[in-house]
DNA sequence: ACTGTATTTGGTTATTATGGAAAATAAGAA
DNA sequence: TTCTTATTTTCCATAATAACCAAATACAGT
């Protein structure tokens, strides 16, 4: 693999890697239904805020969300509907995994 | 967030961290069209093919490729063609990103 | 059984990611 | 201005990841 594949599979490798983590999917789940603010977020989520707010700003330098401050509150959105797609191929391979032990139970 | 959604958020994010590194990445791409011993893939990645023969079983456990073998070699390819869907939305992510910043330069 | 080839596994080390505590920043209210 | 709330940033300790080398395993051929 030369420097500029390797740099083209880097870049949406930080993509898939800014989603790649539970509170991270959780919160981009949360946003896909709605706009939340951090303290929100912080409620739902149950960590420190602190915390959160790396995920938030993790997932908006990934591009998948964008904020806006409204007072003493910064609001989050999701940026991009597409990301039901990573949901529905991760529950897809899901599946799959869990048929084919069911499958290898039965042999 | 209680124990049962962690969970289910974080057997998802496993599966995404599985696809989260460039040359992973770069072994689904390969394998999104035909099957491939690891020595093939030592050839094209260049780095260690023991490194390689880790990365390709973070996959396998992930669900992604499944693993055949044929005397004295191991055969991968790829499970779930969904992947295709990952690559989209990463594009999409990325041209987004892309726009955004086209955007704020010609302000 | 012995040899050579393909692959996996274990060990070591360097790098990176994570989470909380505390400090810093931002902005509205008193 | 001072106080309070919301959020981000910095610092630090700990855990997870990744790469290579070396050793182990698997297997076909002699």
């Amino acid at each position: 693999m030369n420097k500029q594949m390797l740099q083209r599979y880097a870049t949406r490798a930080e993509i898939l890697k800014a989603l790649a983590h539970p509170t991270r999917l959780f919160l981009v789940d949360r946003l896909s239904r709605r706009e939340h603010c951090v303290c929100e977020l912080v409620e739902l989520v149950g960590v420190d805020f602190s915390t959160v707010s790396k995920h938030l700003s993790i997932l908006k330098n990934a591009g998948f969300v964008t904020d806006e401050k409204r007072g003493l509150k910064v609001f989050y959105r999701l940026r991009c509907p597409c990301v039901a797609d990573f949901f529905r191929c991760v529950d897809t391979v899901l599946r799959l995994n869990a048929e084919e032990k069911l499958a290898s139970l039965s042999k």
